[in-house]
DNA sequence: AAATATAGCAACCGCCTAGGT
DNA sequence: GACCTAGGCGGTTGCTATATT
């Protein structure tokens, strides 16, 4: 049988994307929202590419709520201790970083967190001190006793400067043989988070963080992730979207930092709203 | 200045799950 | 219940920029 593939291999572009198609997308995703599926984005809005592509396209870089930069201090233990709870599930970590995708989180964990972890002498994986993995019995066997430990992480702020050291809480009161592998922790894996509240992680009931990171199934606009409001049937087709969507959006960032994050989108893009506003109602041909 | 190594990040791949029929 | 599809997720790859020799 075997699955077919998302989209038709031939004739799909691949590799980085362009300004022209990042506008292209941009503009058919503003000015269509909730109109169809991601499988027939590419055609409708004229790039060849394949729909999953450009889910990924718009959701790790195009999406106007996205802050870009490295991440913060605040952040990066943020992240830590998320990981500590729920290994690599970026997703979920990301969820609760608003405005970082996975992807981003991914990459800033693989490239710096791990790294500064493992000088600390922090097993990134399992999150306890390197020396513990050489005994193995109990590293991966002590397995219900809860440990808690305060370590230190050394940030630097964005401008090089050293910040003063803080003081991280990883709680280790998970099982150690979840976090023993890069793979999500067997209770936690498989159908995404919905055991987590059952059995045997009752423990982590009590804890405020697990708490916190298993209500997000049902709290997500508190936590400023709100659902994806330009794929929202009820949206809007203002003549100026890239105008008219941060103020009438809800995003948990200021009015105008989208504005100022889309600096980012290359040289001379700072004309890439107007033209995209301006595809905007050419791309509409396409439909 | 050139060659090489390393780091960082965007994008792709393949698997899994949910939802519809 | 079986099958199919779309979307989501995490792991991995590959390109580019930067640092080092």
């Amino acid at each position: 049988m075997g699955r077919q593939p998302c989209c038709d291999k031939l004739g799909v572009k691949r590799g980085p994307w362009t300004a022209e198609e990042d506008r292209k997308l941009m503009a058919f995703i503003l000015g269509n929202a909730g109109r169809c599926c991601w499988r027939a984005v590419p055609k409708l809005a004229g790039l060849l590419r394949c729909g999953k592509s450009c889910r990924l396209r718009w959701t790790n870089y195009l999406r106007p709520d996205l802050k870009r930069g490295l991440l913060t201090d605040d952040e990066e233990r943020l992240v830590v201790d998320l990981h500590a709870k729920l290994g690599n599930r970026w997703s979920k970590i990301a969820a609760k970083l608003p405005g970082r995708t996975d992807n981003e989180i991914k990459n800033h964990w693989n490239t710096h967190i791990k790294k500064k972890l493992i000088k600390m002498g922090i097993d990134p994986i399992t999150h306890e001190p390197l020396e513990v993995r050489k005994q193995p019995q109990q590293a991966s066997l002590s397995t219900t006793s809860a440990q808690s430990s305060t370590i230190t992480i050394e940030c630097k702020s964005n401008n090089g400067e050293k910040s003063q050291q803080q003081d991280t809480h990883i709680n280790m009161d998970k099982d150690a043989s979840s976090v023993g592998s890069e793979s999500s922790p067997p209770e936690l894996s498989g159908t995404n988070t919905d055991n987590t509240t059952s059995g045997t992680n009752g423990m982590h009931d009590q804890d405020p963080l697990v708490k916190w990171l298993l209500e997000d199934e049902d709290d997500l606009p508190a936590i400023g992730i709100v659902e994806e409001p330009w794929l929202d049937f009820a949206v809007e087709n203002d003549v100026d979207k890239f105008n008219s969507i941060p103020s009438a959006m809800s995003w948990d960032i200021g009015a105008t930092d989208w504005l100022l994050d889309y600096q980012d989108f290359g040289a001379g893009d700072s004309s890439l709203l107007e033209d995209a506003s301006m595809v905007d109602s050419s791309s509409g041909s396409n439909l």
